[in-house]
Formats: structure tokens, sequence, C-alpha cells
DNA sequence: TTAGATGCAAATGGTTTGCATGCGT
DNA sequence: ACGCATGCAAACCATTTGCATCTAA
């Protein structure tokens, strides 16, 4: 059930097993993980910043701890895979990554917070941005007195066509 | 985190911890259930009739495992947690449940396989069926080349309204 | 200096599995 | 009788937690 470490990056242009940028971790990339964290009212910790740069340095991603963990563990950053845990988090309450449920046996986190959905390819856990363009919900379901909508999720599920 | 057994009757009357009928297990309900087992191949016996009383008995509801597990106890019906978690796959796999992916620490399943889709109320754990007509996607998006799309499914996640 | 962050290992909790026993046909 | 189904307990695995240590400010 163990699958391959996929860094899906987003629209269309999937791959597996991807491989991932360290993230620069001498240049001015570093710098400016730092000052975004700060401005989102995180300390910019070695951890932290080491993740950052993994995350934001290249386009799009959807990850989960695990992936991530790989990623960090596979370049020179060492970090624990709680850290890695609390930092997803910390970064998904500042608003730096969105949550992405899809699969019921794992989490997925997204970089992209910009309104849009995805599809899901079941046999891979696969994700793929869907431009927000590209789906429209409307109506826009009333929802209970009392209550209002945080957010609507599209999820496309994909399976291989049939030949 | 534990949160109390809900079982959500759909389509905004909403209860929680609500109270969850039996089955009428000597009446014609349990013949019910046994025939449409066996329409749907699999063999009825106690357990699967038992939870399929539940489960079809009254109306369209959204279960997790332990719900029906403690639903069942609560009842007279003995059944192991394995045989309702591998009951449902079951159910599932025979068209009669549908499963539903909102929550990624655990598994709803929905009694109703109609093309619907769902509110979520996040503090609460509880799925609310949203009809058809009151959301519609389109454009549906088109899958990238070789993929086919399986289902669609929308959220609406809810929070109660701040006064 | 000190509040907050990290790392490790142990705990948690939903779900699955292996295997001996039971039941539907 | 045969073979699938059940129950139990142990295994699994993603995630969380407790606590001692470390570090950014």
């Amino acid at each position: 059930m163990k699958q391959p470490i996929a860094f899906a990056r987003t629209t269309f242009a999937h791959r597996e097993a991807a491989e991932v940028k360290d993230g620069d971790l001498t240049g001015s990339e570093w710098r400016d993980v730092k000052n975004r964290l700060r401005r989102a009212g995180l300390r910019p910790t070695i951890q932290r910043v080491a993740l950052g740069c993994i995350l934001f340095g290249d386009g799009d991603r959807h990850v989960t701890a695990e992936m991530l963990y790989d990623a960090a563990t596979r370049g020179k950053a060492s970090v624990s895979l709680a850290t890695v845990y609390n930092t997803l988090h910390q970064f998904t309450e500042a608003g730096l990554l969105r949550e992405v449920t899809v699969d019921s046996t794992r989490t997925y986190f997204d970089t992209n917070n910009s309104v849009h959905h995805h599809f899901f390819i079941e046999d891979q856990n696969a994700l793929l941005d869907i431009p927000a363009s590209d789906v429209v919900v409307d109506p826009v379901p009333v929802p209970p007195e009392g209550y209002e909508i945080v957010r609507i999720e599209v999820v496309a599920r994909l399976r291989r066509k049939k030949l």
C-alpha cells in the first residue's frame, strides 16, 4: 500500500516519483522564505525555513507529511517527522498552506491557496490542480439556518481510461 | 476528540446524538434486506442483515464504522467491529453504499447512492445531503489525456454563523 | 534569559489482518 | 460437507503527545 514518493507538479504537469529540489539553501530563496515566515508571524527557525524552501521553492505542490519528510531528509535538511507535522499545521493555520481532504488514509497539503479544485487519481494517490476557471459551482447550495459556508471543495476522481 | 455518536438524518433534518431504530428485526424488513443482499450477490448472514436493517431501515444515513457498531450493539444485534468494517466495504463494493471522504481521520458511508453532494459541519463531524438540484457543477472540468472522471464530489464545509 | 521550537520515543486511534471457529447453502 | 463469514486479538500506520533539550529574540 506504500506509494512511491510523488511530488505532483500541478495543472496537468503530472509526474510520478519526481525529484525535488532541496530549495537553494544558501541563496536568496532562504532569505525570502525567512521573511515570509516572519510576515506570517512564525519564528523562522532552521527547520521551518528549510521546509518552506522545499514547499514554496518551485511552483505549486501537493504534499503529505511523509513526502515532505523524505524530501527534507533527501536534501541536507535534517528534520524530525514530528516537526514536519507541526510545521505543516502551523503553515496551514498561518494561511501559507491549505489542507486537502481526498483520501481518508492521509492528509494532503496544497501550497496553492488561491481558489481552485482538484483532480485525484485514485490508483496513484496523485493530486492535480483544476484551474478555478475550469470548474464552476452554480448555484451554490444554501446552507441550513445558522450556518455559513466556509469553503466549497470539488474533487473529480479520475481513473485511467480503458482502451 | 471523541465525538458523540450522531446518526445524522439527511437533508436538513439534522440532529445530534440521535437514536437509531434497531430496524424491526422480526418484521418484513428483515426479509426485504435479505432479498436485497441476495440480489447484490451477498450471502445474507445474520450480521449482514442486521446491519442492513439499521442502515436501510429509516431513510438516508451517514455512518462511520464506529457509529454503526454502536448502533448494532445498542440494539440486540451483536456484531464485531471487524465485521462492521468488512460489511461496510462489501456493501460499498456491491453498490449499496457509497464512501464519502470529508474527514481525514475517519471514513463515512452514505446509504444514499444517488447523485448528490454534502454539507460537512466541521465542528460536529456531521454530514448533510445537498439535494442534487441544489448544486450544479458546470462546466465539468476536462480530465487530462488518458483519464476519465469516475465521480465528482462537492463538499461545502460549514461553520456555525457568528452572531 | 526565556518563551517557544525541536526531537525522540511512546501513546493514540481508526482500520486491517491472521487464524481458528461458525454458519449459509 | 464445503467454503465463505465471523470474532478476537494482534498488527498496522498516520498522526499526536509528553518531555527534556535547544535556540531565536
